[in-house]
DNA sequence: CTCAAAATCACCCGAAAGGATGACCCGAAT
DNA sequence: ATTCGGGTCATCCTTTCGGGTGATTTTGAG
């Protein structure tokens, strides 16, 4: 419980010891006898600097680094219904790869599109790989997602 | 040119004003007389907290930039269709879940997404199998599949 | 406060995916 | 006949996924 409350606000805790300890030495050392009489500018000025600091620690400390995630949104690309011709031709696509990429859509896996094709899961890579460089992505997840919105697959 | 970098810092020119005016009025008023013969302490103490008060401000007011904004740009797609919330508090996907599934539609890696939501990659693939779990599937493709397929992400 | 769900993170392990390259076959174009 | 693109298959290697399990923390409802 009090542990708990403890480790949650630990550097207060932390701050408060400072504090306590440092006033405390100074009263331990009698610096009122030895700066004060002379120079209590100087006294003052240490004191400020000093937990100035301590409060710029403290503070830091105890700042939680919420980021803040501001997504800008743009580009708007209206779903037709039907395949863009235009946008499959300027890709490039085989209509081996086309056939992959739909049954990649699907959700197949490469195993299963090879005997679906009937080639070897080589064979799948393959084509995926190219598929993978012809729509300019890193994996079949992104692939699909490009496809169904560039309206090459349905 | 002074007149920027003023400008920049003002905080700690306000920082710096404050401490010399406090110490001035300090000095002016000869609290020595008034304070120091009988309560040194009293007198560390309430320079203490305010000079503590005063180094939280200042780190706060510098801190600043720690409360940084993450633009993300992100493009749309437009799509016809409306969410079926049914289907949706059917299947029972809590809100995080739904979250990483949207990401994982958007072709997303674990990896990614986990940046993307700034937890660990161990959290994404727990709440991935989970969402593969409720929607009975076993590979993200088909998860973002069957998600698109009952319209519960666009 | 207490209980349960949600969210978080970890570790292990095998399967799947992906990158890079090379090779062979075949049909159409040069 | 040669070149070239598409399709096929392979090997090697690395990364990512996904399953299984256990644990802690946060949070919200009762």
């Amino acid at each position: 419980m009090f542990l708990r409350f403890l480790a949650r606000y630990k550097h207060i805790f932390l701050y408060g010891a400072a504090l306590a300890l440092l006033l405390l030495l100074l009263n331990w050392l009698e610096w009122k006898f030895i700066v004060m009489d002379r120079a209590i500018e100087l006294y003052s000025g240490a004191l400020a600097i000093v937990f100035t600091g301590l409060g710029v620690w403290l503070a830091i400390k105890l700042a939680r680094p919420k980021w803040k995630t501001v997504i800008v949104e743009k580009e708007v690309y209206v779903k037709t219904g039907t395949i863009n011709e235009k946008e499959l031709a300027r890709l490039g696509l085989s209509a081996r790869e086309l056939e992959v990429l739909r049954l990649m859509a699907e959700g197949l896996s490469n195993q299963e599109i090879a005997s679906r094709l009937f080639v070897s899961l080589n064979t799948i890579k393959t084509h995926s790989a190219n598929i993978f460089e012809k729509l300019d992505v890193r994996r079949r997840t992104q692939a699909v997602d490009k496809a169904k919105k560039l309206n090459i697959i349905l």
